[in-house]
DNA sequence: ATATTATTGCAAATCAGTTGCAATAAGTCA
DNA sequence: TGACTTATTGCAACTGATTTGCAATAATAT
């Protein structure tokens, strides 16, 4: 997936370099905004952390990356390109790997015990990773 | 469930006011920091955040409260007397819901698709409660 | 090229949560 | 009970993540 100027256009939004950088940057894999803006300093970028933040926001309100927050409350941004999926989080060195899984059975069961009219849900698994077991 | 002196002591705990009243206050229901600290006050009771914070933190540890972490990434604590369960949270009012479900479908899918040692999971769900429907 | 306005970077503010430390109070034992 | 030991509390100051205000900058439209 590319980051394209009709795209940002349509709602908007203009392309500029940080944006493009910080796109560029997520496609290695899903990171925190600490880990985004220490990627950026590496390849001598100087990009504000407060323009880190800003652009996850306008992605994430441009549906262009997802966001999930794991245990300690940090979120991790990665690119919307997959389907609707979980996450497993190595708890010892933080590697993520992703995860598909059927829910339908899950949610009928919610949708059946609940009263609430359900949304949306949340499913994070932690463990250990191969090289950490 | 109660707070009792025997069952703290046996781990080097004391029982005082503040872990009383914020024990208390957990009985109503689950509650973030904010919320208990705001109900200790109406009560007029000169208990410190401070005291909150790490009164639950022992809590957890002794297992008396469980530590859930909603979307914004801000903790909200309950009274650990229930079973394993999962949690219904109203977008709009914020009201939590407690549903339990039978997981084992899904644990065994997760095993089977993922190459982590998985240890533990968090499950919520998001949507409206009957009143804000 | 110029005008318009979104975007950026900086500094300062905010907010949740943590830490150090001296004062206090709970449990213990004579 | 009263003195002793040590867990606990409250205060103040600190941290780390995130947000906000604003002037300078840069992307697009004319």
């Amino acid at each position: 997936m590319e980051l394209n100027k009709k795209q940002l256009a349509a709602q908007g939004y203009r392309l500029t370099k940080p944006r493009q950088e910080i796109f560029a940057v997520l496609k290695h894999k899903p990171q925190s905004v600490a880990d985004i803006f220490e990627q950026l300093q590496q390849k001598k970028l100087k990009i504000d952390k407060v323009t880190v933040y800003r652009t996850l926001e306008n992605f994430v309100k441009l549906n262009l990356v997802a966001e999930t927050q794991f245990k300690d409350g940090i979120s991790v941004y990665e690119l919307a390109d997959h389907e609707h999926h979980h996450h497993v989080l190595c708890e010892n060195c933080g590697r993520i790997e992703d995860i598909c899984l059927d829910e339908n059975l899950l949610m009928k069961a919610v949708k059946k015990s609940s009263s609430f009219l359900i949304k949306s849900h949340r499913l994070e698994f932690f463990g250990l990773c191969q090289k950490c077991c």
